[in-house]
DNA sequence: TATCATAATGGACACAATGTCTGGAATGCT
DNA sequence: AGCATTCCAGACATTGTGTCCATTATGATA
């Protein structure tokens, strides 16, 4: 799988295509060593053998690196996707299976994508929602066989902010019982294909 | 719906209350107008009137000030949490309808903690997996009655990306089929209580 | 290969924010 | 009223940011 990391013009000039790779590369080493937010543009440039003042002349600062990034590689998932539709026919949740296994190949950059966005403060509130599904789950011993519980809980955690952020961000014309309720119908039976 | 500030002694200084009351309620206020990473220690304190070293005084930093401001927060959910369990006896993923209920309350709180991140690349990769749950929940015909689309489509997409965040995070013991296999099997039949 | 345009570099710089520490003023506590 | 605690402004060292410049290095091109 290879990462086409042009993108403007035709033809890069190679030092140019060799520093982003570089830089691009640190920091995708960095992300699992440090996390995002603590990473400087210094330690990024270090660990790419690059200076300072050469990181700036390509990206305006560390959100634009990991852009530009993430960018690069979203493309190559899309198009595996696309070949995926076409031999699968009709399957549920098409998406899913193309992305799993993107990640799998790539796992340092996805975790860059998904891990805290450098607002901790989320994560803080995920955790806390974690930890309520957990003490459920195990409490009431819900669960299929072969389904890992945190999986499941992952599963449900992140479904429920999701509605939750969604709700939130809305004219919130549901009232919270009738949110909940419709969280709890499909937290119970999934779109019950 | 009264936050309670206290914590650790039985009797708090009212100048220490005061004081930490007046910097959580700026944090809050801040958030949904800066976004939190953009927040310095000194906007806090400005919009709170409160010396930056007396700042220094009560949390060793900002995130420590969130964390007590959550943390406040959530015990009073936690609280209402327990009430409703005992009211409505044993019903599954108790957390939620208080927390709808929370959110109902306080909603530019929630707003702040949940809204994207204006991270264009994190949104995007979202919003491309929402479009994928979109159109095949869409053609498929997929759907409870009563269940609206858009509440379906935001709780699979957020189960997705909490799936997927988790499985890259930690050993990824599971191989791609297996992940997508279980994220089949949730979405299409949740918990199954 | 020689030329030239472009890129990379280290160092200097102004700036912003952090976290620590002071001595003195203000204020709640009893 | 007296006392302990808290608040505060300001000074300080430190770290990271983003800009700029003169110089060197290196692809591109003919």
């Amino acid at each position: 799988m290879k990462i086409e990391r042009a993108g403007e013009r035709n033809t890069i000039d190679r030092r140019v295509a060799r520093t982003r790779g570089l830089l691009q590369d640190a920091l995708i080493a960095l992300i699992p060593e440090q996390g995002y937010a603590a990473i400087t543009v210094d330690d990024i440039c270090q660990r790419a053998n690059v200076g300072r003042s050469t990181f700036y002349t390509h990206y305006g600062d560390k959100d634009a690196l990991r852009s530009a990034t993430i960018e690069a590689h979203l493309r190559s998932i899309g198009r595996r996707r696309e070949a995926a539709s076409q031999e699968t026919g009709s399957r549920l949740f098409e998406f899913s299976l193309p992305m799993f296994e993107h990640a799998h190949v790539f796992r340092p950059l996805h975790h860059a994508l998904l891990a805290s966005s450098g607002d901790t403060i989320h994560d803080e509130l995920r955790e806390r929602i974690r930890r309520a599904v957990r003490e459920e789950l195990v409490e009431k011993r819900i669960g299929d066989r072969g389904m890992p519980a945190e999986f499941a809980i992952q599963f449900i955690a992140g479904a429920f902010l999701a509605v939750l952020a969604w709700w939130v961000a809305t004219d919130m014309n549901l009232s919270p019982a009738q949110a909940d309720e419709l969280f709890q119908r499909m937290a119970g039976k999934g779109v019950g294909a």
